[in-house]
DNA sequence: GTGAAAGCGCTAACAA
DNA sequence: TTGTTAGCGCTTTCAC
């Protein structure tokens, strides 16, 4: 059923060699036979097999990429970027997910690694990334995304949690706000306590007392599971925090159970800045991780280490934004109010 | 850098056919040799080499899939699912994004297929989908997924598109609702007339004229801004009947500018489910489309066609379901007093 | 049951 | 410039 480059050199009557120059551009050739070749090819419908091109020496035309979870928007949103980048260049991206689990994303990676790929692109699962000595020794050049490990010496592209963490904070001290409860999905991430750091930079130079501060998870479910657990116990707060997209949602699923608006009851600050927060009611104040520009600044360098590979190592750090919307409001003077509506509302059930 | 079967033959004291033999399990090696061959590849970090078994005619190990847009969570979603049952029978995905594009999509297709990949899966940017000669020319088994062109005789799978719009238009029909409009991303979709077809059959079995319909386009910016061209000149619906989940924020982001309150104001049938509608208040009616079955679906049929060839092609239909929430109510009596409450709204700016 | 050898489709080195 | 040839790493005959 496939057509080879036998085929078509035959057809052009050429040798493969030439069919091969003519295509690839390797080497010159002259213009009426590069010209019969390439109709040849045309006809014959003629696709290099790029398996046995790459077996051959011609560098690999793929990159890798481990992602820790396919439904979340965010992950995709960075491979959709990298993937508008890198499709330019006559590269294809193949994709694995490690499920969140060490052993599959070692598996996966191992797998990824054994197409040769001319670049890896990883998130990893955990910070713990027991993998860097199997990608070293496949020399693959690779970047490493989102989560970087602790201590980790190679290439990578992240934003600023700190810096994100204390925008996030000041937006809410500044409103007013002192009881706030932070969502973050787990302390193992490094990006997650650097965005804790950054809160508590915040509260400790303005002399308040560190935030409570919940673990809730990688997913929606037990997002909300463990909000909603979290405030059957405890103290109302004025503000809630996310520290995650997923997080984002609990609070709200949360929220929504306890029949508390916000932001009149209650302030709610978002992680990522995805279109249903400016399409909801009320408009979610959050912060926006520069995805496209992650994605730009992934592919910059996976692209320099892969042409030259001595290039120094370096750790890219992108700026967060706050994206003030209406979910956060500064924190009522008149608390009794604020009490009295919560206990009204909390008797009626959903919305009719 | 890279270490051969020849490695792992020499280090084992065996020959590279047994050392093949013995890691893909094609034919019987004695115990011991096998256990030799093993630990040698172990401690070396064999891992084979993709391109080159491919090559030799070792089945490849690669599903393609084809995709118009990676940011769209439903096809990211789809992927997903796909992945989770690709993974444990060691193949590999490889994707590309035809960008909703059809030259994008003929050039990303034919370079997924010179990965001569042993399946494909292609969501067509368009119903003309005018890829199938090359597809069927490289003689790779494929499904097609959620948009199906519409003469179209092989392997798909789909929702049922008119079911979904039936159980729509059904709910808002019997909650009292006639004065509907339908947020439609564009009728050259199949797909998109098929949900329409659905809606409009219970209009006429109940004797009222169509509803009114407006393509909203593909993407969020432009169905907002379509829906608030609509708003600003047309007659006020009492419901909006989204058929994707970007004509589902667009409606949703149009109704906040105007300040209309869902449901009391007005009500809203989402499409597609996320985690992000029953967050959110009012958590949204929506038709559910059964994304993991999807996926489940898609890789039993292409599995299907890998192995047997032969197998007669089938269109595999999938309910969606109606997830009722708080979005939508009964279409109150007393109309004064909503118009008043608009106007009134109008006038003052986003909340504090 | 094992080793030797051919050859998948291609590109790079070498010859002409 | 072009044709010829070797060989990438692997699997699969074909001998033994």
């Amino acid at each position: 059923v496939s057509v080879s480059i036998k085929d078509v050199a035959q057809r052009a009557g050429v040798s493969p060699g030439t069919v091969s120059n003519v295509l690839s551009g390797n080497r010159a050739v002259r213009p009426d036979l590069a010209a019969r070749v390439r109709s040849a090819a045309q006809t014959l419908g003629y696709e290099p097999d790029r398996a046995a091109s790459h077996l051959r020496g011609g560098k690999a035309r793929v990159i890798a990429a481990l992602v820790p979870d396919l439904s979340n928007p965010f992950f995709t949103g960075l491979l959709a970027a990298v993937e508008s980048h890198v499709r330019g260049e006559g590269l294809n991206i193949i994709v694995a997910s490690s499920n969140g689990d060490p052993i599959e994303e070692k598996a996966h990676l191992a797998a990824l690694l054994a197409w040769r790929p001319a670049g890896l692109i990883v998130i990893p699962a955990h910070d713990d990334f027991g993998c860097r000595a199997l990608i070293a020794r496949a020399g693959v050049p690779f970047v490493v995304a989102d989560r970087v490990p602790t201590h980790f010496e190679g290439d990578a592209v992240t934003v600023d949690n700190v810096d994100a963490g204390r925008q996030a904070a000041e937006h809410l001290v500044n409103l007013g706000h002192r009881n706030i409860v932070v969502a973050a999905s787990t302390l193992k991430l490094q990006n997650i306590r650097e965005r804790c750091e950054g809160i508590e930079r915040v509260f400790a130079s303005r002399g308040l007392g560190p935030p409570t501060l919940i673990e809730v998870g990688l997913d929606f479910d037990t997002s909300t599971e463990r909000l909603a657990e979290f405030m059957d116990g405890a103290r109302q707060p004025t503000a809630f925090l996310a520290l995650t997209n997923f997080g984002t949602l609990g609070v709200l699923a949360a929220l929504q159970k306890w029949d508390l608006r916000v932001p009149a009851d209650i302030s709610v600050l978002g992680f990522d800045d995805y279109s249903w927060m400016k399409a909801v009611v009320p408009p979610l104040t959050a912060i926006r991780q520069p995805v496209a520009d992650m994605g730009a600044e992934i592919w910059r360098k996976l692209r320099a280490r892969i042409h030259r590979k001595d290039e120094p190592t370096a750790r890219v750090k992108l700026r967060c934004e706050l994206v003030v919307r209406a979910s956060t409001a500064p924190l009522p003077a008149a608390k009794s109010e604020k009490s009295e509506l919560r206990r009204k509302r909390t008797g009626s059930g959903k919305a009719a």
